[in-house]
DNA sequence: AGTTGTCGACTTGTCTGAGGAGTTTACCGC
DNA sequence: GCGGTAAACTCCTCAGACAAGTCGACAACT
């Protein structure tokens, strides 16, 4: 399965290359690559290509080459490219992961909700009620209202995750709503209410499942 | 302010050139930027230079381009970099992240594991009973018992997110237990066997609950 | 001896020009 | 209108040349 094909340019393999023999520990971290006209000669490709393939892997933050001096390893493993992984994820899989981080934030939330976090998360109710009939328009709105609540849990990790979802989640609900509008607006407005109102009574338990039924009556829309 | 000390190389800067006018909306997602060559007389630069720029970008994975039929946007700016948020994220902030993956990830896995699923989570677990004292070696085989959990879950996001929490929380369990050890080993141990029996028997409420209230101790000892 | 200045080899940076390979589009015959 | 072909367009790869920067060796000076 080494071979998915050569459909990847040739520069794109030798960037593979390259950060196969990084990664093996062939040139340890800090240390100098050889020169550009040396390695392509070795990988048997041309000096463009093989800059190329370094920039790519610059771009990722493996290597940094400086003129004059030479390339040289900052990294022994690409940090995880995450927009990556959730572009060819499921939107499935993403939603299983959204409902795992906000069902959580919602209970932490109806523990640690300040004032004025629910304040913010009543105003974003009213404005997720106020959306006409333009999906984009709710589902911005209704985005907004579930960012309220996990920023309302104060846990930075939580809120990072769930704004990694957004882009994702956001497409995919636009394209659903488009083609199988919502049978019941008022069910569902009512669902956001209940969480509200969990979240403002400090009902760790109620905020939690509230959330979690909601997103998985969604998730099922999806399936 | 960011002066930077060293100059940036011309393709360098091309590249921020590039993503400065990606972020601000003139090639939307998914757009076609113009042609190489069009390009380049644009912003005054070599093809060469600006394809490195063009590379650079592609690296982050804001770009991507296809022989033949152009280079297009495939995200509005950079993946952040999710290890720093880790980094100056709290141990608790961390941990509540790891208790809604998980516990959501063992719900599942007691829904879609297979056999061979159950046998190998079996197996980690009695690689993890078999730890002598040495702490690193217990963390390590703790860890790869949980990871084995949240691969039967069959969820490529979860899996990805609780590897990208794994060095974190080793190195802050490692520290942990070096200067508080476990009260009740055994204890542990049976809750461990708790969450496996749950997973075997196909009970996603009892491998969730199992799994967050062992986590949620686990939060305490570090409170 | 220690310091400084200069030179030269080597490195990456940039540009140009030429084809090759793949994709898209427009045109033509039907 | 429809299908197939060809042209135009795109990125891909290479080769060569020169500029610009870095570093070490070595001579000159203090």
């Amino acid at each position: 399965m080494t071979a998915p094909v050569q459909r990847h340019p040739l520069a794109a393999q030798t960037a593979d290359v390259l950060l196969e023999r990084v990664r093996s520990g062939e040139w340890p971290l800090g240390h100098r690559l050889p020169g550009e006209t040396t390695l392509a000669a070795l990988l048997g490709v041309g000096r463009s290509t093989l800059r190329e393939a370094i920039r790519e892997l610059a771009g990722k933050g493996v290597l940094d080459s400086r003129q004059g001096a030479g390339v040289f390893v900052t990294a022994l493993d690409v940090g995880e490219d995450w927009n990556a992984i959730l572009r060819r994820a499921s939107v499935i899989s993403v939603l299983e992961a959204r409902i795992a981080i906000e069902a959580e934030a919602a209970a932490l939330a109806a523990e640690r909700r300040t004032p004025a976090d629910l304040r913010a998360i009543r105003r974003a109710l009213a404005g997720r009620a106020e959306t006409g009939r333009d999906v984009e328009e709710h589902v911005d709105a209704d985005m907004a209202f579930h960012r309220a609540v996990i920023v309302a849990a104060h846990n930075e990790v939580l809120t990072e995750m769930f704004d990694g979802f957004v882009p994702r989640v956001r497409r995919a609900m636009i394209d659903m709503l488009k083609i199988r509008p919502l049978a019941l607006p008022e069910a569902d407005h009512s669902a956001h209410e209940d969480l509200v109102t969990a979240i403002a009574d400090r009902d760790p338990r109620a905020a939690g499942e509230s959330s979690r039924s909601h997103l998985t009556a969604l998730k099922r829309a999806f399936a």
